[in-house]
Parts: structure tokens; C-alpha cells; sequence
DNA sequence: ACTAATAGTTAGAATGTCTAAGTATGAGTG
DNA sequence: CACTCATACTTAGACATTCTAACTATTAGT
């Protein structure tokens, strides 16, 4: 509980500085949040999308329907289930979405050079029970409270 | 920079995991942020205020209107310079934010219980640091990139 | 073939965000 | 002291994100 107190505050911190908008990039969080979730995982139903990005799916189909104009995302066809959209990342979302997270880290890794080495080691340590707790996070405990 | 490979994509998660509204609390992301920068920091001019929270002036103004309207924050002339406003949280604000960070360190707490020790004990290790990174993004290393 | 449930979309509203332009006050200079 | 410039903020206007409620289309179960 002690852990939480001082913890939770300082990853909403981190999170700001990170969600800026990096200059000259004008996609937004939710938008690079989407690509991202779609480079890692493939292919999505809207509905395993807007559940992965912890918004109702009205919302997911806004933010895909700009991506699509920008050309960053497409809508494909379910032939199994043609009630079913898969969305999928394009070559140019793709190319994109890379080089942006290729910026972000750098610029991340810059705040993190001018910490010691010992604080870097704390961190890189603390890595894989980071890991550990957003996986938790996305599969909730009990498969009844996925839904209000 | 490996490391920042690692840990900037979980930072971005982990907020995401934390940012859903607690059911039952009518107050928004931004508004609890700048709730919780007042209650940190004591009442503000609209301008840091602005800066800590990372936006524009506008942004704060209109974030502040509404909370003033919610009567959790009050705006006081500051008789030094009447072109500034000082931004306050209120008695009503304060119990407000308390209860709410309350519960949020609670359900954040209950992931962290399901962690193993060893987990915890790296996290907690990993605090300090965590915190210097704040730091470091709050007080930019060369005043003039405050602004573009 | 009805009826139910499921997958998405559309409509409409509130909030958050930005830039550009405006107002009011403070500070410096001749 | 008046003029000008800088500072602190607000207003206006635009767009993105998000929600709930209601609708459409398809699938599944009797």
C-alpha cells in the first residue's frame, strides 16, 4: 500500500512528459497508442481494439476512421464474420509509427543519460515487474468485471 | 537506450491502466491532474500551472473554469501584479482529490499484491529514480527549450 | 422462421487541446 | 508623464477524444 502511494503518482507524472506531442509529428496520443497496439498485435477486431485501448468502441471507430483517411490504417472485410472489421496497420503507418517511436525513445533516453548509473541499473531492474504489472492489467482477475 | 526501449512503451501502458475514471467519480483525467498539482504545491498562478501540467495557457484557464464551476478550485486576484490570477483548491476540492487518490492507490495496490515479493522489492528500489526522472522533465536542462 | 445476442456505426454532447487574436496591467525610456 | 513593449491571461474558433443511447446488420439458438 506504502508501494502504491508512492508509486502511482510518479507513473502519472512519467506518462506526461512522455504523452507530449513530439514537435512536427501531428498524429495524436490516442492515434500512435492505436498504431502501436496494431504493430505489436497484427490485425484487430474494432472490438478487441477499443477493449486493448480501454475505450468503448464508438470511440475506437473515430480514431480509426481519421487513421484510415490519413492512410496510416485499413479496414478489412471478416470473411468469417461479416458483421466482424479487422483493422490493420498500412506500409505507411507502419513506416511512421517506427520512426516516431524511434524519436520518442531517444528523446526518453536522453532524460535517462543524466541519471546516475546506479538509478539506471534500479530501473533496468525494475523492468520486468513493470512488464509484469501492465500484463495483469489487461487480463483482469475475473473475467465478469471485463464488462461493467 | 536500450533501456529506454524497454521502459517507455511500459510507462505509456501503465498510465493508460491507470487513467480509466474510478466508477463514480464525474471528474476527468485533467481535472484530477491539476487537483492533485494544487494539493501538492499550494495554489498556483494560472501560468505554472499551465507549465507543470504541461499545456497552454488557454488549456488551463478553460480546465480551471470548469473546476471553479464545480467549486473545487477558486480563483484569487494576486494583489502584487492584478494582471495574475492565483489558482487554489478549495475545502470542498481537497476532501474531493483525497478521496479519490485514495481509492485509485487502492486498486493500484491490489495489482501490486499479485506481484511476487521479489517484484515489489525491485519496484520499490526503482522509486527514487523514478522520481529523478520526474524532476529532470519538470526543470528542462537549458531554460531557452521552455519554449519552441 | 422468430427471437436473442453480437459487432459496429451514427448521433449528439461534454471535455481537452491547440493557435491566433484580444484585453489589461506592468515596466522601461525619452 | 506619455509611449511603447512585454507579460499574464482570456476569448474565439477549430478539431480530437471520449462517452451514452439508439440504430443497422449479421449470426446463432430455438
Amino acid at each position: 500500500m506504502e508501494l502504491s502511494r508512492q508509486l502511482r503518482p510518479l507513473l502519472t507524472r512519467v506518462y506526461q512528459m512522455v504523452r507530449r506531442r513530439s514537435p512536427g509529428w501531428d498524429i495524436s496520443a490516442a492515434q500512435s497508442s492505436v498504431l502501436t497496439t496494431l504493430m505489436d498485435r497484427g490485425a484487430l477486431r474494432m472490438g478487441e481494439l477499443a477493449v486493448i485501448e480501454g475505450v468503448r468502441m464508438p470511440t475506437a471507430t473515430s480514431v480509426v476512421a481519421r487513421l484510415v483517411k490519413l492512410g496510416l490504417v485499413e479496414r478489412i472485410a471478416d470473411p468469417q464474420d461479416r458483421r466482424a472489421v479487422l483493422v490493420g496497420i498500412t506500409a505507411r503507418g507502419s513506416a511512421q509509427i517506427s520512426e516516431l517511436v524511434a524519436e520518442r525513445n531517444a528523446r526518453f533516453a536522453e532524460l535517462l543519460a543524466r541519471l546516475s548509473d546506479e538509478e539506471r541499473r534500479l530501473l533496468r531492474a525494475a523492468v520486468p515487474a513493470m512488464a509484469h504489472l501492465v500484463a495483469l492489467d489487461i487480463a483482469p482477475k475475473d473475467p465478469a468485471d471485463t464488462e461493467l
